[in-house]
DNA sequence: CAGATTACTTGTTAATTGCAAGTTAAAATA
DNA sequence: TATTTTAACTTGCAATTAACAAGTAATCTG
């Protein structure tokens, strides 16, 4: 059964506002970026992570996102214990929002990874392409 | 006395994570939108913003900020009450972080100001020159 | 069948947020 | 000049949210 959408209307009708509402807190773009960037699925993977989410909170941000329409999730047809989780047409929208922030960070902040930084550098709109390409791959064989 | 950047190291060192430990919450970049859109100075404006902080949060929030670098405050010289808080370089890079979220949420949620929107989709690059532009010209005769 | 794995939930404590009220210094008004 | 108003906060408290630890149910593996 799919979650429902927070029926809560927002505190303003500003575009930037409803971004905040829905994305501002300490966890739920750092989900969106396992699952675009390193191709995260699962729970687990997700729990792996560098900045390890307490399992409750994941559960919670999980829901969150699926019922904002930014993430969907499936049964893996090969191991019944496990969920899928992707990101849907609408989370992968977030993207430019991902690199500019990155961006941003590398820019001012002491932070690693700078092949990430180069390749966004180098062309912004490829390496966005080059996202979603994955994305679409990985996708085209499920549901 | 200027207010000191937070020493706590980042969670990780993911230039993702930077971003959003720094402007992960539900008011830091409503306050960033004021002041680079709205052109809001003071205390009193961001109070009286659409959303409605709380006095106690605003005031940590600027301080969060500025211990950041994301703005800075000076006195007002023709009312010694006010306090000037203005971006600085690194917030105004905040732009396109900004833009895009907006975009986003545009594309993907009921919102409104379809002028703002409009605006930044004709050209992006154009609107964020015209932002950073008033930026310019309302700093030069600060500091 | 026994143990491990996956995706959670539940309880408890700690931290953060939100609301109301109070404080201080400076400016405006009578 | 005395009083009131304004601006920028701080303080205290209740409510919400996050973090931590442990437990559970379903499924899979050996």
């Amino acid at each position: 059964m799919p979650r429902s959408r927070p029926r809560t209307k927002f505190r303003s009708g500003c575009p930037l506002n409803a971004s905040v509402e829905i994305l501002g807190d300490r966890w739920s773009l750092l989900i969106i970026r396992d699952m675009m960037l390193r191709g995260f699925r699962s729970y687990t993977q997700f729990l792996e992570s560098y900045e390890h989410i307490a399992t409750n909170i994941l559960a919670h941000r999980l829901k969150k996102l699926e019922g904002y329409g930014i993430i969907s999730t499936q049964q893996d047809p090969l191991d019944g214990r496990k969920r899928i989780y992707t990101l849907t047409q609408k989370g992968m929208d977030l993207a430019p929002v991902l690199t500019e922030m990155v961006l941003w960070a590398a820019a001012h902040e002491e932070t690693h990874n700078p092949e990430l930084i180069r390749q966004i550098k180098k062309d912004q709109q490829k390496f966005i392409a080059g996202v979603r390409q994955k994305w679409v791959e990985n996708s085209s064989h499920l549901g």
